[in-house]
Parts: C-alpha cells; structure tokens; sequence
DNA sequence: AGTCCACAGGAAGGGCAGGCGA
DNA sequence: TCGCCTGCCCTTCCTGTGGACT
C-alpha cells in the first residue's frame, strides 16, 4: 500500500463520525453509576457489611452465581460505597480484592499470599520463601494496619479446586491470631456446589452470610444493554432490535451479561470497521461468531507445545476419517507420529490424557469416558467447536510446525 | 460367573528454575 | 557457595473398573 493511500486511510477514520462515544462502558472492569435488578443483593450486601463503619467486623460472606450475572460488579460497586462512606465516618478500613483465575496472580496458595502482601506494600519474591514465612509476612503487613479488613477472593472455587481448603481454613483463623485487626472474607464463586468440597468448619466459618446471584432473563439483559448503550454510543447508532437480539441470545447462555456487552461492542467494532452508520442484527451474527473465534483462537494460542501437538493430534484423525469420535489409544499414536514429524520429545500416555482432560476442561474437545467391555475402558473424544474455528485452528497449527 | 481389555486416574517423586538466608 | 524452599511439568508405578466376551 503507497504511504498516500494508508494515510487517506487514517485521515478518513479521523473526518468519520465515531459510533462509539465512550467504548469503555461495555467492558466488564466498568462500574456503572447504578445497576439495576440487583437492588435486592446490594441491599443486602450492604447490610452484611455495614458493621464495617462502627469498626466491628463485618460477617463472611459468600456469593455465589453464574458467569456475567452481576457477582464482581455489584461487590466492587457495593465496596466502593463503603469507601465512601467510612472516609465520612472517619473508620479505618481497607479492602483488597484478589482474582483467583489470574494466572500467575493467584493462582496458588504461595501466590495468593505473595499477591496480598504485596497489595500491603510488602514485597514478596515471586518464588523461593517456604509459605509459613510468606504467611508471616503477610500477617505483618496486617498487624501495621488497625480496623477492619474486607478481602474479597474472586473465583475462589478455581483456588480451591486446586490447592485444598487448608488455605481458607488459615485464613478464617487470623482474627483469632491477630488482636487489632478484624478481618472479613467475600468469597466468589461462580460454581453453586463449591462448598461441598470443602470441610465442615472451613465452610462454618465462612459461610456465615449467603448470597444468591441468579441469572438475568433476557428483558433484564435487555435493560441492562440500554443503559450502558447510551453511555458507549452516540446518538442513532442503534437499530431497533439490536439490543433484543444482543439480550437473547446472551440469555440462551445462563443469562450472561458480560457476554451480552461483549456481543454489542464487538457489534459496534465491526459496524465501525466496515464504515457503517449503524448497527445492525447482521453485525450482532457476525459478532457472535467472532466472538467465539476470538476466545477459542487464543485459548490455543496460549497452549505450550505439548498441548498443541495433542489438539492437532484430534484434529488431524477426526479429518482424516469418517468417525466422529475417536479414542485416547488412537489419540496417542498420531500424537507419537506427529511429535517425530516435528522433533519434539513425546510425552507419556499417562500425562497425555491428563493434556485431553484439560482440553476437555477448556471447551475445545469433548471427552467422556465410556467402557467398551472385552475392548476396555478408555475416552471417547469429539471436538466440542464449530467446523469454521476447527479449520482456523488447524490452518494455525499447521503453520506453527511446519506441517 | 468369571475373565480381561484398555485405559482412567491417584500417589509419589524426580528434575528444573527461581529465590532465600547463612 | 551451599542447603533448603517453592511451583511446575513430567514420569513411574500402581490400583480401579464397566461391560463384552467366554
């Protein structure tokens, strides 16, 4: 392209009238001036925390929900009021929040502690210390501090799953070690049965107070979109329907508003990108699909190279016959072949199949174990993605190693 | 009723990189 | 520098198992 015509191209982009006004209103680290259909769990939320501003210790709190239905929002919203509000009253109290899910973040019980100490202005190397020594670190930091600390774990269930429950348990325990701080604890998770993993007392002592986020329907979503589309678009932008189409197909997905916001800006990107006016119900179909694309495609991305070599191990059996299943046995021959096509050093079986349940575990493949009698026990493995992603992925694949 | 396949998946531990304090 | 600690990825060894086959 001659230097003319790219920069026609930006001076274009600069003279066209924007369909976005403010983009940042539907993303999800946005916090709206009010939420609505969520009054009941922010009066309650705020009740449970309220102690906060006398300087008593709030209960635990644990909320529970589904993706996209309000539980990180409505917490920082509600945390923040209390910021507010106790810089009035004048009472010391501090609130650090913590997502589990962050990889690398806090993802372990060594992390989680190193994350939290760091929040209170301690420095805690990324690795090396034995864990009792970053927890007396981090309870230090604590004891330097005096009132009431609200530390909100997000996602919590993802740490648990993985580290045990003896974390939570030590945790709960510091207001009994520590003297001039009171501490509380909102636990999110987005996993309804998360408690029943974890033991008796741990689950007393944290779960004194409960709370329910229940999915949005679709005129809620729709409710939701409206209020935060006139705050990202400017005038016009919208055509009729788009915000409906937006909502139900959201709604179809447990009522997940996140994915309903990630639908309309994605929508508007697309308009934008194609020098449209508006936007129309064709750029919400178009947005679905990239929007699936987008997560799946960097999902694999992210992979390290043993697992690519297994995706493309599926991929390139489920292409070359007609079956639509296939099975781990098979699944770890092509894998073997692939990896001397590509000199990489194949992994054992056994750490293969735990490479397929991660797969599984990411919504890639679809894995389900069957037996087949005298033939054995084994997994039955499909691809869990639609054919044009599957094609995109393999096209990916087979540049990254030659193929 | 018993056998037996082809794995699943738990447990333990090795080896590595990164980091600490002495 | 050394001994010890961590997380992470991986191997080795092992026991468990649903149901077709005998």
């Amino acid at each position: 392209m001659s230097q003319k015509t790219i920069q026609d191209l930006f001076s274009d982009y600069m003279d066209k009238e924007p369909i976005f006004s403010n983009k940042k209103a539907l993303t999800i680290s946005y916090t709206p001036e009010d939420v609505p259909h969520r009054d009941n769990q922010i009066n309650q939320l705020g009740l449970i925390l309220a102690p906060a501003l006398k300087n008593d210790r709030p209960s635990n709190v644990f909320i529970y929900g589904s993706t996209g239905t309000g539980k990180t929002l409505i917490t920082t919203y509600v945390t923040n009021q209390l910021k507010i509000a106790a810089k009035k009253a004048e009472s010391d109290l501090y609130i650090m929040y913590v997502n589990c899910k962050m990889k690398r973040v806090a993802d372990t019980e060594y992390r989680l502690l190193a994350h939290l100490a760091n929040i209170l202005e301690k420095e805690v190397p990324a690795t090396g210390l034995p864990t009792d020594h970053v927890y007396k670190i981090f309870f230090d930091a604590l004891e330097e501090r005096k009132g009431v600390v609200i530390i909100i774990i997000d996602e919590i269930d993802a740490l648990i799953s993985k580290v045990g429950d003896e974390l939570l348990y030590n945790l709960t325990r510091i207001n009994q070690e520590l003297q001039n701080i009171k501490i509380s604890i909102i636990g999110i998770s987005n996993n309804l049965s998360f408690t029943d993993y974890i033991d008796a007392r741990v689950k007393s002592a944290l779960s004194e107070e409960e709370l329910v986020f229940p999915p949005y329907n679709a005129v809620q979503l729709q409710d939701i979109l409206f209020n935060r589309a006139k705050i990202a678009f400017s005038e016009d932008k919208i055509k009729d329907g788009v915000l409906s189409k937006c909502a139900a197909l959201a709604a179809q997905e447990h009522g997940d508003a996140r994915r309903a916001l990630d639908l309309l800006r994605v929508a508007g990107e697309l308009a934008e990108r194609n020098n449209n006016t508006q936007i129309t119900e064709k750029h919400v179909d178009m947005a679905e699909s990239k929007v699936d694309m987008d997560r799946i495609m960097e999902v694999v991305k992210t992979q390290p190279k043993q697992s690519k070599a297994v995706i493309c191990s599926i991929f390139t059996l489920l292409d070359g016959i007609s079956k639509e299943k296939i099975l781990t046995g098979e699944v770890y021959d092509t894998y073997k072949n692939i990896c001397s096509q590509i000199s990489l050093k194949p992994l054992t079986q056994r750490r293969i199949s735990d490479i397929i349940t991660e797969l599984d575990m990411l919504s890639i493949i679809s894995a389900k174990v069957i037996s087949k009698g005298r033939y054995g026990r084994t997994r039955e493995i499909g691809i869990a993605i639609s054919k044009d992603i599957h094609s995109r992925i393999m096209d990916y694949l087979k540049k990254e190693f030659y193929l």
